[in-house]
RNA sequence: CGGGGUGUAGCGUAGCCCGGUUAUCGCGCCGCGUUUGGGACGCGGAGGUCGCAGGUUCGAAUCCUGCCACCCCGACCA
């Protein structure tokens, strides 16, 4: 019996039948023997309809929050990409870069091409790794008057950082994601943004994805390239790893100043705009599968579930399968009136225990089977994917259970998942307690630091763990680093992080 | 780019040290039949450049050399 229990708990654990789980949402890419594109996921329907299900809920958060959706260019010129100093710097050793645009027959190899040397572009092109500088660049001729102003753009893409070791789900060389790009006429505008749309990342994730995470902003070596002030989300993994689940970043005056993106203020004196972006991607996925996944497979909370309830029909003749029709249209007619989305799946080609494992493999939250004694008795046996608990339950019953239960159930995921998260935050006071915590027990530790990043990169050192965030919530409270001694005023949080 | 490991069917593997019939087994796949309340069973079948190139040999999956790819650990990172 492979333990898919490591497996959700580690997704960069290989093992006998590793692919077989993973196999239901995404499957590595398998491009070519020689190829150096690696690290790359083919996003499978399943897991696809997953990703749409987290894309609507966001897309609604963010308009409702007042931002449109836009799209901009792939290719970043290298000469736009240099333009913000740090922001090239951070992102220079990951770049894909395009160089030639023509291929032609290879006199020397029949059959094969090779890059036309005479097709080589004058100015390399940058694949995306991130999308600042395309941005800026054109909001450089948005922006005039202080009546421009703000502007509250988001764009779904994808985007290719060519890292040195990828990670399937969590660090592939090209992800999805959305990046959210403002520009505001005020620092305080904008500070407020970059906020905002930390606690927007931090109510979709806790609400819909049912994973509690813990808001904070980063210290200087962990802030974004670029940035002035990096807010985040961090939650935690069932192997006790910590993992950065989202970012919104205050730009300051950076990017507009690299760009010279002006405008016009109301007392009719000129000034930089400031800026904010931030961006959740597919990684999500990696957390949600690290977060609620048992030996089973995939849990899911209903809310990202591409189905609530499945239907499996149990049946020895094709009159008891006839009659199971019947009652599965009922079911789901009365089902989908509630809003709930039902598969009925009466494949002769399986049998149910089949069906069954498949499911469970799969994460739907809720599966229904009907069989002959059911028939007879006016019930049927509904399972939950959760707690793997069954119950027999009358026909009449099953629309307000089933509706009661989807809602228990995405609650159920959320307090499961604090309870674990919450008794893994260990406080602290003494380095030698700090190593024992990570050794053994893992998860966040909760202690005093200094505040140099002297102290922060020893630690990281000796320990492997690194400052996850300065929480947000935290109370200001006098206390002794925990690794030098030196005056604090407030605990942050540390953990060795994916 | 450093340190370690592995490449045999769609997936997982045995065989390699000690060279010798037609390359092993399981899963999956196809056909027929029996089955169907938790991953069915029986019988039959299809599927292989043994990572690539060269060498040694009467004979290479096995020994030698070179190359390539992948995995794990580091540095990098959402």
């Amino acid at each position: 019996m492979p333990n898919y229990n490591n497996m959700a708990k580690n997704l960069t654990k290989r093992s006998e039948d590793y692919s077989k789980w993973y196999n239901e949402l995404v499957v590595k890419a398998d491009l070519a023997e020689n190829s150096a594109v690696r690290g790359c996921m083919v996003i499978k329907p399943y897991g696809y309809a997953i990703w749409e299900k987290m894309q609507a809920e966001l897309d609604r958060m963010f308009k409702e929050t007042g931002h449109q959706n836009a799209y901009f260019p792939l290719f970043v010129p290298k000469s736009l990409f240099e333009a913000e100093e740090k922001n090239a710097e951070g992102f220079a050793k990951e770049c894909a870069v395009v160089t030639h645009y023509r291929l032609q027959n290879n006199p020397d190899q029949p059959g094969k091409l090779r890059v036309d040397p005479k097709a080589k572009l004058e100015e390399e092109l940058v694949v995306r790794p991130t999308s600042e500088a395309v941005i800026w660049n054109t909001y450089k001729g948005w922006i005039q008057s202080y009546r421009d102003l703000p502007i509250l753009i988001n764009q779904w893409a994808n985007v290719v950082r060519w890292e040195m070791r990828t990670r399937l789900f969590l660090r592939t060389a090209e992800f999805l994601w959305q990046e959210g790009h403002t520009a505001h006429a005020t620092k305080q505008e904008a500070l407020d943004e970059a906020k905002q749309m930390n606690q927007v990342y931090a109510d979709f994730v806790e609400n819909f994805m049912a994973i509690p995470v813990i808001q904070g902003t980063k210290t200087e070596s962990e802030r974004f390239a670029g940035a002035e002030e990096t807010y985040c989300i961090e939650a935690l993994m069932q192997d006790g790893k910590a993992l950065q689940a989202g970012t919104s970043h205050f730009l300051g005056q950076n990017f507009a100043k690299a760009f010279d993106v002006k405008f016009m203020t109301k007392e009719g004196s000129q000034a930089h705009v400031w800026a904010t972006s931030w961006g959740v991607s597919t990684r999500l996925m990696g957390a949600l599968i690290m977060t609620h996944s048992d030996d089973q497979g995939l849990v899911l909370p209903p809310n990202l579930a591409p189905y609530h309830v499945v239907i499996v029909p149990i049946y020895k003749s094709e009159d008891q399968l006839n009659a199971i029709n019947n009652v599965a249209d009922t079911i789901m007619t009365s089902l989908r009136a509630k809003n709930i989305s039902v598969k009925y799946d009466n494949r002769t080609t399986q049998r149910p225990g089949a069906k069954f494992a498949q499911y469970e493999l799969q994460g739907v939250p809720l599966r229904i089977a009907i069989g002959p004694n059911d028939l007879e008795n006016g019930t049927v046996e509904l399972a939950r994917r959760d707690t793997l608990s069954k119950e027999t339950i009358d026909l009449e019953e099953l629309q307000s259970k089933v509706t009661q239960l989807i809602a228990e159930i995405q609650d159920a995921l959320y307090v499961k998942a604090l309870k674990f998260r919450d008794q893994h935050i260990t406080l602290v006071d003494d380095f030698e307690a700090f190593k024992a915590t990570l050794e053994t027990k893992g998860g966040f530790v909760s202690a005093h630091w200094d505040g140099s990043e002297e102290t922060e990169q020893k630690i990281k050192e000796l320990t492997k763990a690194s400052i996850r965030c300065i929480p947000m919530d935290a109370s200001q409270q006098e206390g002794k680093c925990v690794f030098s001694g030196a005056p604090s005023k407030q605990r942050v949080l540390f953990a060795k992080a994916y």
